[in-house]
DNA sequence: CTGTTAGCGCTTTCAG
DNA sequence: CTGAAAGCGCTAACAG
């Protein structure tokens, strides 16, 4: 158990800046800044230590940089609900941004746990983390992870309480909106909002953006909000009572892709065609459902792996020095159409 | 020399270890060996350590921990395919297991490009990284990402092609058989089976198990294979032909849980009743469908989670110096009853 | 038991 | 322009 570890071999044992140094002639000090560019190097000088460096397929041991320079070139991402279906996509657009720029990310997976989530906060900055990513999966805000932390931090989809952060997060009003144009310009005019808990934000700002369109539209219609879960079984019922009780209906906006597969299921039930006489839009344009439903299924998209992107992006240059801004940013969403609101003419 | 200590500016800079030794009033090699429990140490003097860190919220330096011990505390964990359902979970469970042992990892995620792989690879590498997980999203045997690498390297779920090289993958063989013994227990003997691609291994592996099974099986049975894809549409699409044809069937076996949703509503649409008049067992044990299913699906449970946490709990070992085992070890899979196969008596 | 002394590999003054 | 030397914070031999 307590064995020691064997010290590599020599022609194992990754080559050091020392290795480099001796063989290109130079001193320590001279090889890392030729290698580095920092300081004032001959010509000559640098090339032979670049030579010698390829020689011995030098890479830098990132540690060691670290501990001497501050910066240890990695990057924190401390997602609270690894499992749901927002914060991967954010994610991943982060680590794909990020990669490009070799930074390297900690992943970390509070699962909503407070403790946890502190656990992992003092974990990224012992580990000396340049920044750090906060992402949720919800829009709810949330409490800031801390103040006065000694590292650029940003928010993604859960915007943080505290307005001198910086937080990015979709535009749920602009994307509300933009749902609810699209039926109305396509001639529907009893419409259905099945919508998620009536506490959430994102279901809160989705309706006030349809609201706001209502408030502007000259035609004459009918408009009903039911809150519920963001359930498939949601969108049964819901849309299944909806229609036992007779109410008139062309279209039903929904909150979420898994509640416009259930009204589609409950629609189909009772032999309504779907979009000749009922159209149905979703929300979240998750492929594996949208791609699924019969007819497939229109739905407005929250472009979430260009926010975690742009997250990526601004905090890079953070890390670079720049302050990071303060406030809530709102990103654009996307409407994609398909045969669940486009009328076969 | 120690008479005017300089007034360090302690609520910006986070305490060193000499900080803790000095206000501890011991030297900083016992206070490490103190807080490591490492050598022996009097209870006393021990407990004088352990509060002055207490005091100053002392954290260790995982830099130069690694620095000097060799040992960076990370480790890279290398999907190929983070979108697809089957990474997620095993990296969730690996994640869980290395957060509880103080070890960090970095993401990466190929993206199914062997460049980017090959350059996460030696990013991962050169970042010192203690071992490296591969995690692959089909069971098919993929190329290992290298000889002889400096630190122990395992595969999930899909495993290396180098029987040397230590691979942890699902006993699809067991699941197959798991499913189709679930059904005959049942009572079903006309049984049809939708699977994926027939040259993907785990639908090859999953018809085999059921191949062993109706081998020795003593009642007269109908059973048939059909290959296609993973998707809901190949469910649909396959089981309304076989519906179409007239074929007697009084169970599906899906290997996947899309397609068996695909086949839940090509019966549906024909008013054949589940699980009544046909049983229906999905593979995947997918939450969102399972139980968004009507009625809720009964499915075979890779245990990916499990498997992550056991992938991850094997290179602690190596890490700690144990050498890793070698070839393909098989985990169990996990019946998970629910109504589409549970008769209402 | 405890303190001292080397490093781990690299960056960074500061002299030459 | 280059080299020598002082750390970064910690662990691990080796003396006391």
């Amino acid at each position: 158990m307590n064995e020691t570890i064997p010290p590599r071999d020599a022609n194992t044992r990754p080559s050091t800046l020392d290795d480099v140094a001796r063989r290109a002639g130079v001193s320590l000090g001279t090889a890392s800044k030729a290698l580095n560019g920092r300081d004032r190097v001959s010509d000559a000088t640098r090339a032979r230590v670049e030579d010698a460096a390829r020689a011995l397929a030098y890479v830098g041991n990132p540690l060691a940089r670290g501990l001497s320079q501050g910066l240890s070139g990695t990057v924190g991402l401390l997602t609270s609900d690894l499992e749901g279906r927002f914060s991967l996509p954010i994610l991943m657009g982060a680590e794909d941004r990020f990669g490009a720029g070799r930074v390297s990310v900690f992943l970390c997976d509070a699962r909503g746990d407070a403790i946890r989530e502190q656990h992992y906060i003092s974990a990224l900055l012992a580990r000396r983390v340049d920044a750090i990513m906060v992402v949720g999966s919800k829009t709810d805000h949330r409490a800031p992870i801390g103040r006065d932390l000694p590292v650029p931090v940003i928010y993604v989809y859960t915007p943080s309480q505290d307005p001198r952060d910086l937080s990015l997060t979709p535009d749920n009003v602009a994307g509300g909106r933009m749902a609810i144009e699209h039926l109305l310009a396509s001639g529907r005019r009893h419409i259905a909002h099945l919508t998620g808990p009536r506490h959430e934000r994102a279901a809160a700002d989705r309706t006030r953006g349809i609201a706001q369109v209502l408030a502007e539209s000259e035609t004459q219609l009918m408009f009903e909000t039911a809150y519920g879960e963001w359930t498939e079984r949601w969108g049964r019922s819901s849309c299944a009572m909806m229609l036992e009780q007779g109410t008139k209906v062309d279209a039903i906006l929904c909150d979420s892709d898994q509640i416009a597969r259930g009204a589609l299921d409950a629609l189909r039930e009772r032999g309504i065609r779907v979009p000749d006489d009922v159209a149905v839009i979703g929300f979240d344009n998750w492929d594996i459902i949208v791609e699924g439903t019969h007819p497939p299924l229109t739905s407005i998209d929250m472009n979430l792996g260009l926010l975690g992107r742009h997250a990526a992006e601004r905090l890079f240059h953070a890390i670079g020095g720049a302050p990071l801004a303060s406030g809530i940013e709102l990103s654009d969403c996307r409407l994609v159409v398909r045969g669940s609101t486009a009328l076969t003419i």
